[in-house]
DNA sequence: AAAAGTACGTGTATTTACAACACTTTATGT
DNA sequence: ACATAAAGTGTTGTAAATACACGTACTTTT
């Protein structure tokens, strides 16, 4: 089967940017190509988009193909179309991202991706494409969505600390997602101001330190 | 000449957001089309990406062959790829959006495009395609530029004023480019915050009340 | 010449957000 | 008891945003 234009026409991609984090550090999720151009390379998943599906579903159903995560918020992050950016033919492709819990990801490799797997964000292979690029992208925006403002974003971000947790551990997540230290007592301010935290009473104890109070938010 | 491809493959466009100030109010530059789907439709100009040019070279060549508008700052709004909206076969489009003085434009109709029109935001006549989403989204974004930060596009405000201009022309023209009254010595305190005004010592005359202070801007 | 009309020009007080900054408290381990 | 380690806690300064009202200077009309 083929299928014939009267004019060309370029491939059309949709690539996401998976972030998580895991051991305290930010991670994305890439999978290793299985065919050219750029086999055995890493990249951010992501694949064609077909002709019945809107792109932000096509983004949905090449990350659950490719790596099993499913069911994560994309948001949109832009088009990207240099003319020589995949040396096979003329290849669009439009960007999206999200963080995610990795813990509750199972993840799994398909027919066109060897393996799946979490990087360190400060410990990447070298990528296919542009997609350096683009992950510089969303690294810059996910920055911005986690502190700038109460989006959804922001709010995954306790997803990734336990149903009670220390206000220590909660800052320990946002700098790392922001990617930079925090003031304490201004974290301490802003957390407060900004969500429905709720004191339970009870304390940390085991550590070789004065206990810490355990908190869970109401988001 | 045709072109055949293993795989369907769809179209892709830019379309092009161009605002403007005319007799005080923001307007918005459309074409009327002059071929199937929505002939005769008003829509923002746009057009096929050729194989060879990046998104943004696209954006501008469509612009120019469509209007005659040249040599403006484009920037990248998002992507738009519902299947069906377009009935002819499936099309994503890359919107774009810029702010141009409209006075120095040379509208010029091409073959595509019977009919090139600046048209009120508050008067708009029915849009093709989804292009009425398209530029609410523009709008929105457009007002989010001239006022959270110094962008370029926020400079491009100036133009819309002669050499020499009052503080209260000045005025009208952000609050027509945000879409809100603004508060005069709230204006006059954040323009000079933010602007190099130069007072040129001049007066306003004729006005049947008391003369105004002229200012020139070093941008 | 006086009065009315019209847009010009100006200052202060309040609130909010953000950034910087250091010491006391309370547990554990020896 | 003492050392260690992290928890917890307020104030201050600055900048930016908001709200708000009246005297001034010129033109036109009577």
């Amino acid at each position: 089967m083929s299928y014939t234009y009267d004019y060309p026409h370029p491939a059309v991609t949709a690539d996401i940017c998976i972030f998580s984090i895991r051991d305290g550090a930010l991670h994305v999720l890439l999978i290793r190509r299985l065919v050219d151009p750029f086999r055995d390379s890493w990249a951010i998943p992501g694949g064609f988009i077909k002709m019945d599906e809107d792109l932000i579903e096509g983004a949905r159903r090449e990350l659950q193909e490719e790596t099993g995560v499913e069911g994560v918020p994309l948001e949109q992050l832009g088009a990207y179309g240099a003319p020589d950016r995949d040396p096979r033919e003329r290849v669009i492709t439009v960007a999206f991202m999200a963080l995610v819990p990795s813990d509750q990801m199972v993840l799994a490799a398909s027919t066109d991706a060897a393996d799946a797997r979490w990087f360190a964000m400060d410990d990447l292979p070298p990528l296919a494409f542009d997609h350096d690029r683009i992950l510089a992208d969303a690294r810059t925006a996910l920055a911005h969505k986690v502190t700038n403002r109460i989006t959804e974003t922001a709010s995954v971000a306790f997803q990734f600390l336990p149903r009670k947790f220390t206000l220590a551990e909660a800052q320990a997540v946002f700098e790392t997602l922001k990617g930079e230290p925090l003031d304490k007592r201004n974290f301490r301010k802003w957390i407060a101001a900004n969500w429905d935290l709720i004191d339970l009473g009870e304390k940390t104890s085991g550590g070789r330190h004065r206990p810490a109070a355990l908190y869970s938010v109401d988001l």
